[in-house]
DNA sequence: AGCTATTGATAAGG
DNA sequence: TCCTTATCAATAGCT
């Protein structure tokens, strides 16, 4: 039997890590963790929140939903009753998300489904050992194409969610980010958007 | 060997919950799972963050560190140099947060620490049938009582959360909440507090 | 609220 | 940075 590959996850205690290179990947991955758990609040209870969090080196993330004005605003007057054409607003923005994420779902789906198919050609491949437009390569090396494809697939899809918070955002305010699935993301300010696309 | 007693946890879509209990049940465990998260994220990393969250009932819940203020107003003017006045109250602030916490901490020690004993007392009891001031008590009652007490010692920990957190907001906006451990929490304004308590 | 079986998140290591 | 593995932590379904 093989000996054990890695200790796997160990417990840390809750204190400032103070290697700087491990703070950094542990922000990272919690960030990405945190905001993946916001979205799927948002999606499960379909309400409203905010997440706004500095990097350890400053830079500013945030996760949205609807938009930033409204749920801040909301927070600070939580009394205050919205016009009529700021409510036509904010629904105009909801749908565009509620839109953009069934895209995005979509989107996300085809790639997995994608990157199944290439697995399953690789297998059948293994198999029997048939040979196709990857011939000529070792098994080791096909199983390595997989995963450069697998993540060519996996980098669209980053790149669809950031182009889509481009096209949401269109300000000169610190960068937005966020996290792939059930979107409900960040929105700064469309009235420029008014006259259509 | 024992039947299982339950389904264990079922992997569920992320989309609406449209059973009103069940959405309502999720939102509050899942709530206190990310602001803990969130605080987690905090100590780890030393950084500055803030979430604003609408239960499904529209109630809003908020988690800060350090200050309301702070986090939304950098975000939105990253720029911005705060004046001297500001940073002094900020520094306050946060040594304020950190003090509370380290409290916090030693306190929820002490708690694990008792809970610990507890449990040690119990086996010492099923293994020497020693008896005390849970004799009377089959065996099975005084897991019972134990776990009666660990929780007493729990909602203890929470109440001393609760009771922080009411300190460092006393103010008209909408109710704070956050979580054990960790702190790194709301304030919304402490201003008032210049003159000492 | 509290419990348990599972799923999900993530610290280490490459 | 990105992937894998082994573990730890969060939580869905029940009670």
């Amino acid at each position: 039997m093989e000996r054990k590959r890695s200790m796997g996850r160990q417990k840390i205690p809750i204190q400032k890590i103070e290697k700087e290179a491990d703070c950094y990947a542990t922000f990272s991955k919690r960030r990405l963790g945190l905001f993946k758990k916001a979205s799927e609040l948002c999606a499960l209870c379909n309400l409203d929140m905010g997440i706004i969090v500095y990097s350890p080196t400053g830079k500013p993330f945030s996760f949205f939903h609807p938009t930033m004005e409204y749920v801040v605003n909301q927070f600070q007057n939580p009394n205050q009753q919205l016009d009529d054409s700021s409510r036509l607003r904010y629904a105009y923005i909801r749908n565009k998300i509620v839109q953009l994420s069934q895209l995005l779902d979509n989107l996300s789906e085809k790639i997995e489904v994608e990157t199944e198919r290439e697995k399953l050609i690789v297998d059948k491949n293994k198999t029997r050992c048939s040979r196709g437009w990857w011939e000529g390569s070792t098994e080791g090396l096909n199983k390595e194409q997989v995963q450069q494809l697998t993540t060519r697939l996996q980098n669209l899809q980053l790149q669809v969610n950031n182009r889509q918070n481009e096209l949401k955002t269109h300000t000169q305010a610190p960068s937005l980010s966020f996290v792939p699935n059930h979107i409900h993301l960040s929105i700064r300010d469309m009235s420029n958007d008014s006259n259509g696309s």
